[in-house]
DNA sequence: AACTATTTATAAGA
DNA sequence: TTCTTATAAATAGTT
């Protein structure tokens, strides 16, 4: 129910995940505390978040309707007696323990230690996991240099900016300078026709520019 | 959600209520089971019925859930407590659960799931990873994108020392204008005291250099 | 946090 | 009961 529908395998993306869980576990404590009041039951519900954080809600008390829980599993089974808890607990051991080897058999294939024994068949599939899993971190480190490029390019323009602006400088102070001469010029000249003065002759150089 | 809509309050034909129970117990079992699937939550679910009976569900085990929500509680005073023996396979259960859960999370990040929050290090590993596992040639399009950075990095040289090149000339067409003008005041200088000539004084302004 | 287009749950009827 | 169906409610994706 939504705009579309999801499949109920766990959500990948963690944002939306968390966003789903705030929303459900509101609707679930909602449709929990409706039941218990429709139709007069003892409800107890414990939620434990993948982040470890607890909610709960009990139409009581969540520590009656657990002790009424255990009397009432005790009725069924009798299995709260010390020995048979301790097996039940070795029983959870056994089996985390079997999962998590599997899980680092997994682990081992994947990173390329412990290939023997697979067929060919195997080995292409482990193959083709590598390759999407290449594929999906090559898109994020994408996005890190792509943003570095950007920044490259926004440095290199402000330093563009300001070449720019000493070109116009430069361009301005030559004129100036260009000025300055013909006026020394027209100066020697009317100084040489009145008086013949040879001096400052020399200085009259120019500076080629290089402005690429 | 029905073909009408009904108060939140205890229903008072009896049949009514126990079939809306049965109903609204198995959605609600539903939605609990739903939100522990897709947000890898810890659910665990008590209901009893109006007429005593118990309806349960657990996404993982009713027992070790009830452990968890009383140490969360921090309750630890139950029939839990009773052996030290009980207590250490518990330990044991939720260290290897730690163990599991960073097993998977380290495998989903090979896997190219969950690779949100990792910094460009962390990816770089997992690449490395990748690579040595599958013996890709993947640094084609790594090299484009690292030659287009150092292209943009020796542009911004090149740049940079073109700039360089720009303020030196300026600074020499500027000292130059300086020379000119004292030039052009020296003459000045002379002409007044010898003619009181007035003319072209108005044109001795000069530049102001932005070089920042 | 709101908004809505859809999906889902369910109240009443068969 | 269980199935059907009209309607209410929940919620997935979006802003």
């Amino acid at each position: 129910m939504g705009r579309g529908k999801i499949p109920i395998k766990r959500i990948d993306n963690v944002t939306n995940r968390q966003v789903t869980f705030s929303k459900r576990r509101n609707g679930l404590m909602e449709k929990a505390r409706e039941l218990s009041i429709l139709c007069e039951a003892e409800v107890g519900l414990i939620v434990f978040s993948s982040t470890g954080r607890l909610h709960e809600l009990a139409s009581s008390s969540m520590k009656s309707t657990i002790a009424r829980y255990n009397k009432a599993k005790e009725d069924a089974v009798d299995v709260q007696n010390a020995a048979s808890e301790v097996k039940y607990w070795q029983k959870e051991v056994a089996g985390l323990r079997q999962e998590l080897l599997d899980m680092q058999k997994n682990y081992r294939m994947l990173i390329g230690e412990e290939l023997s024994g697979l067929r060919f068949g195997d080995l292409q599939a482990v193959e083709n996991q590598l390759e999407r899993s290449l594929h999906s971190i090559r898109k994020k480190k994408e996005q890190i240099y792509l943003g570095e490029i950007e920044d490259l390019n926004r440095q290199g323009y402000s330093v563009h900016m300001e070449n720019i602006e000493l070109q116009k400088n430069l361009f301005l102070v030559n004129r100036k300078n260009m000025e300055l001469r013909k006026k020394v010029m027209l100066k020697e000249k009317y100084d040489e026709s009145n008086y013949s003065n040879k001096n400052d002759r020399e200085d009259r150089g120019y500076v080629i520019l290089h402005t690429s």
